[in-house]
DNA sequence: TAAATTTGGTTTATATTGTAAACTTGTTTA
DNA sequence: TAAACAAGTTTACAATATAAACCAAATTTA
């Protein structure tokens, strides 16, 4: 009846993460924590988990003499991040 | 942008009891149990935080000498689960 | 009829998370 | 050159989800 839902998807921060990602080529470090109104240690673990487990790429490099950490979602990201929406529809169906 | 997911929803097995409880005029204790394929333990911690949020009733009675826990949703929990649904939408907009 | 099993749960313990506060490293500004 | 700022990371803590252990009453079995 209902689908298992990924867990590491299946949280607000991450999900706001993995939404933006959707939708954009790549996004850096400070526009992912504004846009979802997180704080940026929060921001830093869940860029980690989501980069571990293999659904976003993170790319780091320096502009303006700052760090930059750019990130991009992954196929395997996207295959995720479609199931999980899928999966949900089994809860929320309509 | 996101808007904030109720964390009371947000839990695989209290979304899964809402949304049965979404389609039916009541359910068991043992027919959501068995629906949501959890165990006992943890679908009565659920209910019990579901009930103290307001968002379902619970009648306890007897049915062939043994207990029996029913569940209904109430206006609140309604509410909380389709306003739910809508901020969800901000997420996987589509 | 005493013991074992089943039913319908509740309570407790634990392991995992999510989160923000505190910290770091380097840069700009006053 | 001290203070403030930028861009993160690390650490600590509180909250959560979950299952294991437990309980009481009824039923079945030996």
């Amino acid at each position: 009846m209902f689908k298992d839902l990924d867990p590491l998807l299946h949280s607000q921060l991450r999900l706001g993460i993995m939404s933006i990602l959707m939708a954009v080529e790549h996004a850096d470090f400070t526009y992912l924590k504004e846009k979802t109104n997180a704080t940026a240690g929060n921001v830093s673990v869940q860029i980690d988990k989501l980069e571990k487990a293999g659904y976003i790429k993170v790319a780091k490099s320096f502009r303006d003499k700052r760090p930059l950490t750019t990130c991009k979602i992954s196929k395997t990201g996207i295959a995720a991040f479609e199931k999980y929406v899928n999966h949900l529809k089994t809860y929320i169906n309509k």
